[in-house]
DNA sequence: GTCTATAGGGGGATAGAC
DNA sequence: GTCTATCCCCCTATAGAC
């Protein structure tokens, strides 16, 4: 063992912010866990704040560079041609859930992350959405370029609805027990029915209000409801 | 106008906690938007925790009670018949998304109540778990009998996987804006995307390792995505 | 780099006057 | 029911010894 203070203090606060919330977790709660001094934290990051940055960006990083080496794989594979949706859809939720099944402090990474996306806290929202710029573009692009019908509106809701159940497949794990016992040790078998409810949805017929605006007028006898 | 101290502190703490999340708001807060007194809040709830049980008690039980009322009157004109899909669904998420256009308080609670399945704090969930328990047990038993085919821990999870999509649809207006400019105005056009994305997540082809354990080996030619 | 001690501010809750 | 005043606790951040 010995990791180093520094190190030991982002894997307490990691562990802390997953149970109690970024802003119920205190710099004494982690120092303590951390076995390290209070005054620690604000030597090694220099206030709570840069330190809630560190422990997302640590991992956070690697994570949006798997995304895009993986779109990157798939795409050079393709040769110019389109993906598959499916093939995006990997690359990007993929890789998350993969991580998110990495005992090694990924799994505690990611239930953290699952929920940050909403986090109230304006900060948080605002250092996401750096951290996220670059491989949001280019999924976004990839996405378009394989699904030249849908209109890129109703992609980007599509895509928001996929986070949030990407968020409470990997964060919800006490949210689910409010729906019965469910084993949710199997990330294996997360892997595939997260895949297979998201692409279902992604792919879903699009609804009335937005297909009808679309030059394909072709017969509709009567939009009943489909099922 | 002329509202009570108690209701004014009730909207006042609704719309702080969406904005700055439970912890982060105080006693103080919420008084001085209120324009009560910062005792008031201890006069008429007792506690801070309490407070926080009373908002979201004020309008979760009336949603809960619309989604049983809708569904009891599709079990109703379906005689005995299970229901289609569909139906459970628009009955459980198409209330949440209605409430949640209502520009008279019921936006802002959705936001909160969205974000409040994945909170860290421990008796808000276990609150939660307790408020939802009768409305769970009977779509959980619509769903079972309308879809006899999916295995229950399969539908559980997509269930989850539902639920995350809605939250996201609900609150997520911030968290939005990364993907780009997207109009969240309109709620019909919200209900009919969130719908037809849910059901076709909820419909989608089971994963091959799940669909294998199944006594149908009956030719499914490629298990067109059904719609 | 790590510690102790403390400054300086804000939190929830309550006693008791009105 | 509503107010003021205040208790007591815990927070983050920092100064300065080692």
């Amino acid at each position: 063992m010995e990791t180093d203070t520094r190190t030991r203090i982002l894997d307490a606060a990691e562990q802390l912010f997953v149970r109690h919330g970024l802003d119920a977790t205190t710099l004494r709660m982690i120092t303590a866990e951390a076995q390290a001094n209070l005054a620690g934290v604000n030597y090694h990051f220099g206030s709570k704040e840069a330190l809630i940055e560190a422990v997302f960006r640590r991992r956070l990083t690697g994570l949006n560079e798997q995304r895009i080496a993986a779109l990157t794989a798939f795409e050079e594979a393709a040769g110019g041609a389109p993906l598959k949706p499916r093939q995006i859809v990997e690359a990007f939720f993929g890789v998350a859930i993969r991580m998110a099944a990495d005992r090694n402090g990924g799994q505690t990474f990611m239930r953290l992350l699952g929920r940050s996306y909403t986090e109230p806290t304006e900060f948080v929202r605002t250092f996401l959405a750096e951290e996220y710029a670059e491989v949001i573009a280019r999924f976004k692009a990839a996405f378009f370029k394989a699904l030249p019908d849908v209109p890129q509106e109703e992609f980007l809701w599509r895509f928001h609805f996929m986070m949030g159940a990407l968020s409470y497949a990997i964060s919800g794990t006490e949210a689910l027990r409010m729906l019965g016992p469910i084993d949710d040790a199997d990330p294996e078998a997360l892997y595939a029915r997260l895949m297979s409810f998201l692409i279902g949805g992604l792919r879903a017929p699009l609804p009335d209000s937005v297909a009808k605006h679309i030059a394909k007028p072709a017969r509709r006898p009567r939009a009943k409801r489909a099922a």
